[in-house]
RNA sequence: GGUGGCGUAGUUCAGUUGGUUAGAAUAUCGGCCUGUCACGCCGAGGGUCGCGAGUUCGAGUCUCGUCGUCACCGCCA
């Protein structure tokens, strides 16, 4: 037996009785004749402790003892005469009586305490010393607890759990495939799938009704601190049911998750049409922590002879509350940034509106101070207030001004990450058009449904119809999203005609699912979260690399092991490749 | 594919207009210490300043390239 109890749990009723612990030494305090040993496992600290007089023979193996050495201790639990209070262990210690080295540990790089002095690198390089951290250990925690959250919910509602293949085929639409060669079929791949979207839509042609999944998916994209190659999501699939069954479902598992994990009860979400959220906020996916809206002043502010405006498609603002006193520094570093080749602005034009009800404007040679007061009036701005607008191209402005609102957010204090508003936003455009290749993509995939009444737009105007595609949006993170199927097969093949795919291409890509659908497929409608976003909002962190035990790079790399990584000449005959990689 | 930040002791960092032998803290090792809990005190060892080239009498410092890493844009739902 290693252990009678862990390192978290005995207390002062435990005092008189013989125990065991085993765990890692944390750290080792030798005051000369008495020596104090913190020993760590995941569930907390326990003190043991030696008198060199009267316990010579457990002092004499103190010596060989160093940081992370695995232990097992026997000893006394005893009242101790100095307590510390700042622990849960922290009234009592073990007066050991044995002691013995499970298992040697060299120098640690870092130091495995809260706040180590390693930095991401060498966490990385060494993720399973990382792992030994309690800030880390927490947030897989964490996870662990919001999965069974999950499954809890799910399950109470009849959702099945299926799993899918992980070996499917590579389809064109949406992110590049990772590929795996196949060696029984020379010169075949199979890809990893971006998401289940087929197998759960063929699973309500099954009749299985409800579908859920916590499933690992494959995008072979460039990386973000919020994006890795392999992800994890909450997938899900419903039959007979509309988009507002979908949605009050999802937002059900969604309250139970902050309920159940972070007791939080939050406010029932709000539908925004995505129309709204690109106008009013200049994305997507809002964060509607604060209000600080766009504002479109077009109209307003045209024709005074400001060449800039008056040649613009689009001039919007934003009304930073409280902010006229900012400095020309102040201003001229918001100008700045903006003008960042992330961003692309030409500039930024602001107005003070001071409190005592004058303004000051970087185009005072313009407007004149009633001018100014209805700009005022348009985006709300009491005296105090700075509103900051920019002119352009209308799509790339309300971007611009999307990221100066998140900006402006962060400076004055506004996104707090203990306080959580998620809605849905709906009414996506079905389709996007693509430049490049003069073609319309799916914007969310081609097996979204448009809505009924847009459905005579495809023949006349196919970029305004709407879908029945929707995001859950909390704080400005995408966390999931979805749609109504088509599952009428005459549909399923105009769409595939309008994405440019030959009747051809359709029939090898998608047609079993088109035949399928020809076998009594149900109305269905699905939705998938991004797992690993939802814990990191959780646990009130930017990057999703915290909540996942091995990580990989921005490159794509695990710094671990040391993956991708070559393989043999061997391996490469057997699968029938040939390397041809170009020299830089 | 592109833009930017960072790279100095095991680790986290400092290092002035380019100027003598590159410092601090912490970790490690040794010594002292009976109530510590970030123990304390004394001492020691520890450096390819990421790598390569260039400018210069002289480069940790300036320039270019390269590698690594992080963030973002493109990409991705």
């Amino acid at each position: 037996m290693y252990r009678t109890h862990t390192c978290g749990e005995l207390r002062i009723e435990d005092s008189g009785n013989e125990v065991t612990l085993s765990g890692w030494v944390q750290r080792i305090r030798d005051l000369g004749a008495m020596t104090f040993i913190d020993l760590r496992d995941r569930y907390g600290i326990t003190q043991l402790v030696v008198d060199e007089n009267t316990d010579k023979q457990v002092a004499e193996k103190l010596k060989e003892l160093g940081r992370e050495y695995v232990i097992q201790a026997t000893g006394t639990v005893r009242e101790r005469s100095s307590k510390n209070k700042n622990m849960p262990t922290g009234e009592i210690e073990i007066a050991l009586k044995g002691l013995s080295v499970l298992s040697p540990s060299v120098v640690p790089p870092f130091t495995i305490q809260d706040d180590t002095d390693g930095g991401d690198d060498l966490r990385m390089k060494y993720r399973y010393l990382d792992l030994r951290r309690n800030m880390v250990r927490k947030n897989l925690e964490l996870r662990a607890k919001m999965a069974h959250a999950v499954r809890t919910y799910l399950n109470t509602k009849d959702f099945i759990e299926t799993e899918t293949p992980v070996l499917i085929k590579s389809t064109p639409e949406g992110a590049r495939d990772f590929v795996v060669p196949s060696r029984m079929n020379p010169g075949e791949f199979y890809a990893l799938p971006q998401s289940p979207q087929i197998f759960k839509q063929l699973l309500m042609v099954a009749g299985f009704d409800r579908y859920y999944q916590i499933v690992k998916c494959f995008r072979d994209e460039d990386l973000r601190a919020d994006r890795q190659p392999e992800f994890t999501q909450i997938d899900c699939e419903m039959s007979f049911v509309e988009q507002k069954d979908v949605l009050e479902m999802f937002e059900g598992l969604t309250r139970h998750m902050f309920k159940e994990v972070l007791n939080i009860e939050v406010d029932e979400f709000p539908w925004m049409p995505w129309s709204e959220a690109m106008e009013k906020y200049g994305s997507d996916k809002p964060d509607t922590r604060f209000d600080m809206k766009l504002n479109d002043l077009s109209e307003l502010v045209k024709g005074k002879g400001f060449s800039v405006f008056d040649s613009a498609e689009y001039i919007g603002a934003i009304c930073a509350k409280g902010c006229s006193e900012y400095s020309r520094k102040q201003i001229d570093e918001l100008t700045n940034w903006v003008k960042r080749p992330q961003i692309g602005a030409k500039g930024l034009v602001y107005v003070k509106y001071n409190s005592d009800g004058s303004f000051k404007s970087s185009v005072d040679k313009f407007y004149s101070p009633e001018d100014l007061k209805q700009w005022a009036e348009a985006v709300d701005a009491v005296p105090g207030d700075l509103i900051l607008v920019m002119s352009g191209d209308k799509n790339h402005m309300l971007d611009a001004l999307g990221e100066l609102r998140l900006e402006m957010g962060n400076q004055l204090g506004l996104r707090d990450k203990k306080v959580f508003k998620p809605l849905w936003v709906v009414d996506f455009p079905l389709l996007e058009w693509d430049e490049e290749s003069k073609r319309f993509f799916a914007m969310h995939h081609p097996f979204t449904a448009p809505k009924p009444e847009d459905i005579p737009l495809l023949d006349t105007d196919p970029g305004k119809v709407r879908a029945n595609a929707y995001d859950l949006v909390i704080n400005g993170v995408e966390i999931g999203g979805g749609s109504v199927r088509i599952f009428n097969s005459e549909l399923q093949s105009k769409m595939f005609d309008i994405l440019g795919f030959t009747k051809e291409q359709a029939e090898a890509q998608f047609g079993f699912l088109m035949n399928a659908f020809r076998f009594g497929a149900p109305p269905h409608a699905g939705i998938a979260f991004g797992f690993d976003r939802l814990v990191s909002l959780f646990a009130g962190l930017g990057s999703i690399r915290d909540v996942i035990a091995f990580p990989k790079n921005n490159a794509g790399r695990d710094v671990m092991n040391d993956a991708p990584a070559p393989i043999s000449e061997e391996q490469l005959e057997e699968l029938n490749l040939i390397l041809n990689v170009k020299e830089k």
